[in-house]
DNA sequence: CTGGGCAATTGGTGCTACCTTTCCGTGGAT
DNA sequence: ATCCACGGAAAGGTAGCACCAATTGCCCAG
């Protein structure tokens, strides 16, 4: 579940999401020196304000903060590029298709993984769940129920990941969703989920359900390298 | 290479090294409630600086910040595990072990499929430092020169990950190091490499200087798990 | 005794004013 | 041309204020 806003309340908020926005899009290249006088003037807000959105982009590793000299803008191998606010800002902006290909690749290297521990590790509930999951997705891809097909996917991806008890792997859940959300806006999803990929859900829900590890694992890596080809064009 | 706070100067530095070390560690746990007074009265500090650290552990998702209750510190899962820093205290706590783990589970992830994409797109500069780094690891390894020996190491996988091309995959190269180091430190190292580890390391570098991807990832994966069955034990 | 509403308390949010510290530029002296 | 000293710009840090929201608990009605 990605969850914009839930806080809402907070002024040093939409100063970040600006910042973080157009620095992530380029529009504030590296080397590029910013003020806190001159944030406060654009956003109409105080110096504690300009000074917290600062220290947290700083964190971020996006900009870094010299006395005298202003709040320079840092080079993109300094970021934080797991961040999820970074993730999502990239994911928003022009960089959008480059985020995605990078993401890609980082899921065909995790998943698989995730899905051989999830057979080892997942609770009885989730393997069911699993194996539901996947022939509801069976269901809503032929009847070209796309949006809701997605979110069952996220659902999905997301469970395996959980179970596989690796904490980092089920931190990328978040992540994952938002990709597969910005992929079906982006258009990059065909109309029709191919009988392929539905056979592999299948497939990787089985192995799940049955704990058979090195099975699940190569049915999660065919499912993504055909994601993989499928958007390429894009 | 790990450059911890090379910034060096920033009072709130220390407050935020401590609070997060603290709750990285468990000492604070999830659900404890923290005030900005408590903070300011703490480490003697203002108010401004409280906030800031408070913003940044905030921004980390170890801590909640809301009216009138307080700065609540959050369950695990909620953690941005990515984050480099928070890595780091997970490392310096007594998670290590556990980190450790759910770490190289992550290199056995990306780092074959980031060889695998080095062989693809290194530049021959890399290429060549790739070949002549395994071979004095294997220098090094015979000579049982331990500590020299991991420099190298740290040096030989972070350059695969940065050859990758894939910024991702390239912003775990600092992560891994600590790992590496951590790795030692905790002496899960044996005293010499074993030599299926230098013929392997071998064997990456050829692959990847011969642009044979699908070789360089095998192998790759090969000799990561050598390392988790090595430091499974501890 | 229970429940609902109202008021007091608590603690973060945001603002302003002011001082300190660090260096970048600049300009003058050698 | 080189070096050094100095002024000023901008972040770093402190203090105290008004404000607001949420929680706590009290009080009174049913």
């Amino acid at each position: 579940m990605i969850e914009r806003r839930q806080t809402g309340t907070g002024l040093h908020d939409p100063v970040l999401e600006k910042l973080g926005m157009e620095i992530a899009a380029g529009e504030l290249p590296p080397g590029h020196v910013l003020t806190l006088d001159g944030i406060q003037e654009r956003f109409g807000v105080s110096r504690t304000v300009a000074r917290e959105a600062m220290r947290v982009l700083e964190s971020m590793g996006l900009v870094q903060s010299r006395r005298r000299v202003g709040i320079t803008v840092r080079p993109t191998a300094d970021w934080n590029v797991f961040d999820p606010k970074v993730i999502w800002w990239r994911l928003s902006g022009p960089a959008r298709g480059a985020q995605l290909r990078t993401l890609t690749e980082l899921r065909i290297a995790v998943e698989p993984l995730a899905a051989g521990a999830a057979a080892r590790a997942a609770t009885p509930a989730q393997r069911s769940r699993a194996v539901e999951l996947a022939a509801t997705l069976r269901r809503l891809g032929e009847a070209g129920e796309l949006t809701e097909f997605m979110e069952r996917d996220v659902e999905f991806h997301g469970l395996l990941l959980q179970a596989s008890g690796n904490e980092m792997f089920a931190a990328l859940a978040d992540v994952i969703a938002a990709v597969l959300r910005g992929r079906t806006q982006l258009g990059l999803m065909p109309h029709k989920p191919v009988p392929e990929a539905m056979d592999l859900h299948d497939a990787v829900a089985a192995a799940v359900a049955g704990g058979r590890s090195a099975e699940a694992e190569t049915a999660m890596r065919a499912l993504l390298v055909e994601v993989r080809t499928a958007m390429l064009p894009g």
